[in-house]
RNA sequence: GCCGGAGUGGCGGAAUUGGUAGACGCAAGGGACUUAAAAUCCCUCGGGAUAACCUCCUGUACCGGUUCGAGCCCGGUCUCCGGCACCA
């Protein structure tokens, strides 16, 4: 008690009830012979780091107010949790600390779980499920397997994107702009030779189904639609001049092919070989391939001047019969297309800019519309118009035109349609330790051969010591010497392990059935769970793991394992947490490190000035950060989840605010008083049946409330909900009850402020309901609203005259248009007039009336 | 450059389908209680005009349009954020 106000001692309660809850297996889910509906609610699980965040407070904050709400309105409701628990920082743990990535991984679990267990989520903890255990990832393995029999999985050497500091290969989404997602350091290339997903066989799936997914957010499918990457067009085929072979280019711009003056190709290209054997000047040309594939190697800078050496080749048109030099140039991608493509000057500003380089020419094919091109060109020009200089094309669209010659070429037999994605195939090879083993065998009679499903799973050793940086697993001979599945000789083991990013791709579907040893899941779990109804995660995983996770779960369907090819039904990406940051000359500083003064920071140290700077993620690096666990402490976990919730919308940033902390932790302290001030109240008044005169607004207000806390939980605006409840709140303290009308009101408006906040602030509000001797509310039904009450006699109609808000009027409910434009008529508007008399006036019913003139 | 999204008080943000702009919270100011402070409770709070109430003008990045009525719809401009970026 201070000066005649009880805190609430959150230190007390929130304990008591994760105890009970966790005792009671009261969230646990009962699968698919329940008869209730089931609502799967899930958000992207954590990896293991062992510290808490604010992004995980919020993010799982939100799932926890989804998944209770649904409880209560009656679902079988799934809410798992898990951990993605396989990856790099285990490893780097290990070399810093000389512990195992297992023992470091399970300690950082038991952490982040009691962490869990302190925010009070509402999770099925018998599902509970850690990607680095062999009871998860021998079911990965199984599914490896009979991809690969599928022909879905292929080894390939090649060229990838190797970051030196994880020491690994990285996937094409996992390089931004040349850097490591994870890292930011510099990604190098090398050839190496690696397992692959084939995704593109998948991509036109993946790319159609994003139409029928209509509860994700559309900045998310369209960049996945950009990822994917279709083009449609066309490829033709050029015949050498000096032989019968034939260089194939892939256009999207057939209308332009009277226009080509050369053709250009990639040093990478398979021809390369034979062009250097013809060369007179094979120096020359060796050192300029030698150059640019230096160049593809090292440079993060993509816009590098464009560069070409002639091939020693021609080519002939396959329309004009001409002859076109071929040219390798830097700027065309191997990987893409043909790794050909030809090339015109005119009308794409690429070639534009090689054509001028090296004095190649330049024709016109096509005009604009309504005037002509002044020549010489200073720049492509690149919009539609009309066909000029292209015989029997001349004065078609070119838009029309590319249908039209794309046509004609292919019934020449010199092309055909070609579609084209910017996608490739998933690249799951990683050369480290901490991963689910890739159930691969070398053997030196029969290849590269699967290992027996009986066998799995490929056990990753947990004992391990870290010497440097690669992985130990090349250095087991107990991990990799094995004997061959088919002929039973010696053979040796793949010692690289999968992309994490394979664990995340499915288990959602693990939770329908965590505990299956025969079988992954169950069909009928799974088919009866699935698809996800709510995930919510960050919007970086907007291409990777969404897209990955659509995938797997084609192939699971591909596979028999699952009778759905959507793994989530309704997808929310959640906002970042930021804070500004605060930094001296001698680096950042933590938030607790300054204070505030006439809107200036400075050192609690040595009052020195600080400067602020601007509003970004936290990051430890910049060490703009709150520690939840110091915010829980200090104000308890209903006041730091209400904080994350009310502070801004789910999918907007987030902006900290220690200010704002405190808001919520007053507001919770002002239900907490005005509920225990009226315990015997609500203890001995039921709800109303019918109240008239004085009470009836709170009444009222209570099943707007009501009304308003379910449609705005069930779309998401958690802010607008819980300020629903503080208007509530703020009405109950302005009612002091007399009569036992107005007591039942107010009881019925406390003990429904319990009911719908308890989504937001379990904790408090288990305690108050138990205080004024409610039922358990995890058992009790979210509140129902009484549609007498929202019944009004009177209503407030309010008065425009030409649009500008200008009187109000009172009129019974059952009011009608013509009473209304009467009562309207009835006053003199004569001032706001224009024209002094009322041409016409609008009703809307129950709302406004616009007089016009 | 291309594709998305967003611009509303001192601040975070409301306004669900075109219908009272600024809910709720923070900050600020005032009052009550107190010996005092803290806490708590109550009130005021976009800008401007007016002595003042009422009232009037103005206001949702900017310019224009549609409409009885526009923060919301349409066209154009600017700024910010996110994604992609030599993909032929």
């Amino acid at each position: 008690m201070i000066g005649g106000t009880m805190l609430y001692e959150h230190k007390k309660i929130e304990p008591k009830w994760q105890k009970k809850w966790r005792e009671s297996g009261i969230f646990e889910y009962k699968g698919s012979s329940d008869p209730r509906p089931k609502y799967y609610m899930l958000e992207m699980f954590p990896y293991p780091s062992g510290r808490l965040h604010m992004g995980h407070v919020r993010n799982y904050s939100i799932g926890d107010v989804v998944a209770r709400y649904y409880f209560r309105k009656g679902f079988n409701v799934l809410h798992p949790i898990g951990w993605d628990s396989f990856g790099l920082p285990a490893e780097n743990a290990a070399i810093e600390n000389k512990i195992p990535p297992a023992k470091w991984t399970y300690a950082n679990i038991d952490n982040m779980r009691e962490r869990f267990h302190q925010l009070g989520f509402s999770y099925d903890w018998s599902r509970e499920t850690a990607t680095c255990r062999p009871e998860y990832y021998r079911w990965e393995q199984k599914f490896f397997i009979e991809m690969f029999n599928r022909g879905l999985v292929y080894k390939k050497n090649s060229e990838v994107n190797w970051c030196p500091k994880c020491n690994t290969v990285l996937a094409n989404e996992q390089v931004e702009n040349g850097i490591c997602w994870r890292h930011g350091c510099q990604v190098e290339k090398r050839k190496i030779e690696q397992w692959y997903f084939k995704i593109t066989d998948y991509a036109q799936e993946l790319l159609d189904c994003l139409d029928e997914l209509k509860g994700w957010p559309d900045n998310v499918k369209e960049m996945q639609r950009n990822w994917i990457g279709r083009s449609e067009g066309t490829y033709i085929d050029f015949k050498f001049a000096d032989s019968d072979e034939t260089a194939t280019v892939f256009t999207t711009r057939p209308d332009t092919l009277m226009g080509v003056t050369f053709v250009s190709m990639a040093v990478e290209h398979e021809f390369t070989a034979k062009f250097l054997e013809d060369a007179p000047n094979r120096a020359e040309m060796q050192a300029f391939i030698d150059e640019v594939k230096r160049l593809h190697l090292e440079t993060r800078d993509e816009n590098y001047e464009k560069k070409g050496f002639f091939t020693g080749k021609y080519l002939i048109h396959p329309l004009t019969g001409e002859k076109v030099p071929l040219y390798f140039a830097n700027f065309v991608l191997a990987g893409y297309g043909t790794g050909i493509v030809m090339a015109v000057p005119a009308h794409d500003q690429r070639d534009f800019d090689f054509a001028q380089k090296y004095g190649l020419p330049v024709k016109v094919v096509i005009k604009p519309k309504d005037r002509d091109l002044e020549l010489p060109l200073t720049e492509a020009y690149t919009e539609p118009g009309v066909l000029v200089n292209s015989g029997m094309f001349d004065g078609t669209g070119s838009i029309e035109a590319k249908k039209v010659i794309s046509d004609h070429v292919i019934k020449e037999g010199k092309g055909r349609i070609g579609i084209n994605y910017r996608l490739r195939d998933w690249g799951i090879s990683r050369q480290r330790y901490w991963g689910t083993p890739i159930p691969m065998i070398n053997c030196p009679k029969c290849g590269t051969v699967p290992e027996k499903i009986e066998n799995l799973p490929v056990r990753l050793p947990e004992n391990v010591e870290f010497t440097g940086v690669t992985s130990p697993l090349k250095d087991m001979p107990e991990f990799y010497e094995t004997t061959c599945p088919c002929c039973g000789g010696k053979a040796t083991r793949e010692t690289d392990t999968m992309d994490t990013f394979v664990e995340s791709s499915w288990y959602h579907m693990r939770y329908c059935d965590p505990k299956s040893s025969d079988v992954p899941f169950s069909r009928k779990e799974v088919d009866h769970a699935m698809p996800v109804d709510q995930y919510i995660g960050g919007v970086e995983h907007a291409v990777m793991h969404l897209l990955y996770t659509r995938f797997f779960t084609k192939i699971l369907a591909d596979l028999g394992y699952v009778g759905f090819r959507e793994p989530v039904r309704n997808l929310l990406t959640q906002g970042m947490v930021c804070m500004e940051s605060y930094s001296n000359d001698s680096g950042y500083l933590y938030p607790d490190e300054v204070y505030k003064k006439d809107g200036k920071y400075y050192t609690i140290s040595d009052d020195s000035p600080v400067n602020v700077g601007r509003v970004e993620k936290m990051s430890k690096s910049k060490k703009n950060v709150v520690d939840p666990l110091v915010l829980i402490d200090k104000y308890g976990a209903d006041t730091a989840r209400l904080f994350v919730l009310f502070a801004a919308p789910p999918e907007k940033d987030l902006e900290w605010s220690e200010e704002g902390v405190e808001g919520c932790s007053r507001f919770l302290s002002r239900i907490w008083n005005i509920v225990t001030a009226n315990e015997e109240i609500i203890r001995n008044f039921a709800d109303p049946e019918n109240v008239e005169g004085s009470g009836k607004e709170l009444w009222a207000k209570t099943h707007e409330t009501i009304k308003k806390v379910g449609e705005e939980i069930e779309r998401f605006h958690f802010n607008t909900a819980i300020s629903a409840v503080m208007e509530l709140v703020n009405a109950a303290y302005k009612l002091k009850p007399e009569t036992d009308t107005e007591k039942a009101v107010l009881a019925q408006a406390l003990r429904s402020i319990i009911l719908l906040l308890n989504p937001f602030a379990p904790h408090i509000t288990e305690e108050l309901a138990e205080i004024c001797g409610m039922k358990a509310i995890t058992e009790t039904p979210f509140p129902t609203v009484d549609e007498k009450a929202l019944v009004k006699d009177e209503i407030l109609v309010v008065v425009q005259v030409n649009g500008k808000l200008r009187d109000k009027m009172n009129f019974p409910a059952n009011v009608t248009a013509a009473e209304v434009e009467a009562a309207v008529r009835a006053k003199d508007y004569s001032k706001f007039l224009k024209s002094g008399e009322i041409k016409k006036v609008v009703y809307i019913p129950g709302k406004l009336v616009n007089v016009v003139g």
